[in-house]
DNA sequence: GCCAACTCGTTGACTTGTCAACAATCGCCG
DNA sequence: CGGCGATTGTTGACAAGTCAACGAGTTGGC
């Protein structure tokens, strides 16, 4: 094992695929733009991406209620993480549990007039850094590239798409 | 009913600005894609994404040594978080750390024999997956528009903004 | 009507990451 | 040389998310 003489080794761990850069570029700008969108929500408003993202999902919905279940979807997380989330959320006034009319295992997460105010808050400091880190860098045409080009990727990835079976295309046509 | 009209309330939240939609193409797309991949890595290989990543890096480096510093700063975590990923590549003998022969303070984390295979086995997995869920969905255009857009979207955020520092300099040289 | 299979949200146990504090070391100015 | 401030990596305490398992509730076949 004394010899790691052979140099050209390295190299050869990972093809560099065409469209690897588009990857990696993908991950790091993931990877920094949220850590300090999270750090400059965090600190003026104690709110935490994840956190400012389900009040906005719920302030989207009709009635400002959405089902448990719908969230997690919606934000990306597992059930018992939106269990928690909410969890916080109710305890800071954010938000309210009431239970679902129409089945009765269910939960539905209700925006308070208080959690309201906290996201309209929140927003500016929020859309002022996605203005500033995205958004600013990018001109229109980049833009529309961008949300047609991640569209196509995040849409065959909705939940209750079957990725084990690529084989049955929907039958939106 | 009480319910002070539903419909424009929500609308009034958030500006839909545009560009918007890109930015949420490009959160979920991430969040989607990186579960996915962690998923099949996981199942694979027991590995994380963080952990491939690691891996990577350090193969990457010139000798297949890394600064933990470095390491942090590539892989994206803190230094803490380093640590315990370097402890836990280390306790399965994919990775060993040694003392930076420049700077007493210092540790380098070194891919082990072991750990190359590893890197190199999860490669074929992982490169599997990146080409189906996301360089599958794009064309060579889309590619480099992509490439080129989030590049300037990250490349103002790097940390420190010091690209060329190394840890000990390569001592084959 | 009834029962089996499923869904819903929560909980306990665990994983993985962060931050603050720490000892050791570096570097540099005097 | 000596000392003081910065830097390095690790650690303890905590935050936030996952999975498996659970009770409660729903649903459909018979």
């Amino acid at each position: 094992m004394e010899s790691p003489t052979a140099a050209p080794a390295a190299a050869a761990v990972v093809a560099d695929e065409p469209g690897i850069g588009a990857w990696r570029n993908f991950l790091t700008a993931h990877a920094r733009v949220t850590r300090r969108l999270d750090e400059e929500l965090q600190a003026a408003h104690g709110l935490s991406l994840a956190e400012y993202d389900a009040l906005l999902q719920i302030a989207h919905a009709p009635d400002r209620r959405v089902r448990m279940n719908v969230l997690a979807e919606r934000v990306i997380l597992s059930r018992s993480g939106i269990t928690r989330l909410v969890d916080r959320l109710e305890a800071d006034g954010s938000v309210q549990r009431i239970a679902c009319a129409t089945d009765a295992r269910g939960q539905e997460a209700v925006l308070t007039e208080a959690g309201l105010d906290r996201l309209r808050t929140a927003a500016t400091t929020h859309l002022d850094g996605v203005r500033r880190l995205f958004l600013g860098r990018l001109d229109a045409t980049a833009l529309d590239g961008l949300e047609a080009s991640l569209g196509r990727v995040a849409e065959p990835l909705a939940s209750g798409t079957r990725t084990t079976h690529e084989g049955c295309p929907p039958v939106d046509a």
